[in-house]
DNA sequence: GTGAAAGCGCTAACAA
DNA sequence: TTGTTAGCGCTTTCAC
């Protein structure tokens, strides 16, 4: 068993330089179809592997995106991932994936984990993080795309929404058909910042037209199908009035509903219950959910796209927009028709 | 602006060589105290981010653990990864994720990519890969544990359990329970082989029990909740007669769940239905499902130990298992109690 | 506890 | 279309 080879080996049993060889391995390279052929058949052979880390480090291109999401356990953001390594996949862009348990000092530590792999950008869930994260964000020099989130000042680009615009607009339907007395079923604040503007969003929208309501909270994220069962199972024993039930994500939702089924308690006849999220149980759910769907597959792939035209360095085209916003559409469904 | 900040340049501000504030970077290395903080002020102060690129090539390791799953949306294997990735973060090492979308070509081109990036260690699911994937394998120089199914010959290592082997007892409970036809909602058989395994033991159990029997196909992986709905129509429209329905996933379950209630069919009165995996769905559903819990995320906290075990060499314990069989367990839930 | 010299395996830059 | 030279930013190795 000797050493694997490498490429000056298979440069000296082609009979030509090293650099020859390096050509032959990339598409645009101008060799002559003879040679290179000929070397890819001694690499096949020889059962040489292309070594990226000596071409990271000569060329100063690693050809990695970082990228950081509260949880892989999350449809809506392994969706996005999904849409993002479709784009950069593509590219021949490799995706260095980080999760943050929606924690910020957790995502400040992997972001400068990962900014040490030197990727080519990096694009971070959210809008809000510890100054420090910040400053390694902005002087990391390379694109910085903030997904999901729209923030007041974005470091370079964001793809995203207002979750608490969306979210007044899912209340404002819910009092057009009738709602009268709300609850609000989402997590604690900490870490999760979208959650956290959902809920501003309905409290907003709550008091402009003047509905009354109630906060329930779940915990901290990520919130599970299951707490949200016991999370409509506390607010019905709590025998406060409501007839609607708002959650912060359809996972929740779905919870509420199957233990509002439980109880007898008959949806949306009795109570309607909206989700947020746009997740697959919304549509499966019998009854199906009104839902906000986020178009998260969307998201990843607009940033993709972004990024890859950033990389490319097209400075023909139209230089691209700072924020790129991703409308949610409002979908109403069978928990919330009476 | 200036060029970023280098290890020579932190060293020339310290007044010590370069080799001191590399090991000062390090967590064992021998450096005092006093020069040590020194240097990590200044390497603060001025911004520097060690250049995990050069020490990777230098020192030939890169802290790569290489891992492919068929895809980024199931929940399984969502889950298989967060396991592996709380075990080897905490050993200092980088997931490289790639999805193969239930496609052994699509494999083969994925572990040749990541093999270039010179990981330390490969972790893939299943066992069944194209003659060339396997050659790469093999001939990495690096442990590859497979996951998920225990090949008749693993490569390396394998933690994972017998798909047909779940499928039979899952089946023979439900023969014991008094299930008299039975249907199978599966999907086709390209690339998804444990899917294909279960149908085995499906069939391999009822044939055993002289149970007769129908195979509904879904089409290719992956299953959604969407097509176990469909599926189930199609069957119930077909007028064949059956009371049990046995889903290759909890998600083609929840799906068949929910058209029969759409439908007026009871469950589990009328018919019996069970999934596989243990997905959350099938806790939180009403009825709640009957499942075989897969212990995703163990199949992956163990791999992950393994592997951390085998790069850090302990040659004192005793040398690791080739094969960690990770027992699923029959969640026998209402569903199928009558 | 610290330093000097050499080199990991590629590729940028230039030359022919 | 192909080759030569030098060097990317660290860490191995050896020395003190």
């Amino acid at each position: 068993m000797s050493k694997p080879p490498k490429m000056t080996d298979i440069a000296a049993a082609a009979g030509v330089s090293p650099m020859t060889v390096s050509r032959a391995f990339r598409r645009d390279a101008s060799v002559s179809a003879r040679t290179r052929e000929k070397i890819l058949k001694i690499a096949e052979e020889t059962g040489y592997v292309f070594d990226s880390t000596a071409s990271n480090l000569r060329s100063q291109r690693t050809g990695f995106v970082a990228v950081t999401i509260p949880s892989l356990n999350n449809a809506n953001f392994a969706d996005t991932v999904r849409g993002l390594n479709d784009v950069v996949q593509e590219a021949g862009l490799q995706i260095l994936l980080g999760y943050t348990n929606y924690d910020v000092l957790e995502e400040e530590r992997l972001i400068q984990q990962l900014l040490q792999r030197r990727p080519e950008a990096i694009v971070v869930t959210g809008g809000h993080h510890t100054d420090r994260a910040h400053r390694l964000l902005k002087s990391a020099g390379v694109p910085v795309i903030e997904t999901w989130d729209i923030p007041e000042k974005p470091i370079d680009f964001a793809v995203g929404f207002s979750n608490a615009d969306a979210m007044e607009r899912l209340v404002a339907h819910l009092h057009d058909t009738g709602a009268k007395r709300m609850v609000f079923i989402g997590g604690d604040d900490n870490g999760d910042t979208r959650g956290a503007d959902r809920r501003r969003g309905f409290v907003k929208a709550a008091e402009r037209l003047g509905l009354p309501y109630e906060l329930v909270s779940l915990g901290p994220a990520p919130v599970s199908m299951r707490e949200g069962a016991r999370a409509m199972a506390g607010a019905l024993d709590s025998g406060a009035a409501f007839d609607a039930a708002v959650c912060v994500s359809d996972l929740a939702a779905f919870g509420a509903l199957t233990e509002c089924q439980r109880r007898g308690v008959s949806v949306p006849e009795d109570l309607i219950i909206a989700g947020f999220g746009g997740f697959d149980i919304a549509e499966v759910a019998t009854p199906s959910l009104t839902t906000v769907d986020a178009h998260s597959h969307e998201i990843g792939r607009r940033s993709g796209e972004l990024l890859v035209s950033l990389l490319r360095g097209q400075t023909d085209g139209p230089s691209p927009q700072q924020i790129t916003l991703i409308e949610p559409t409002l979908r109403v469904s069978d928990s919330t028709s009476r």
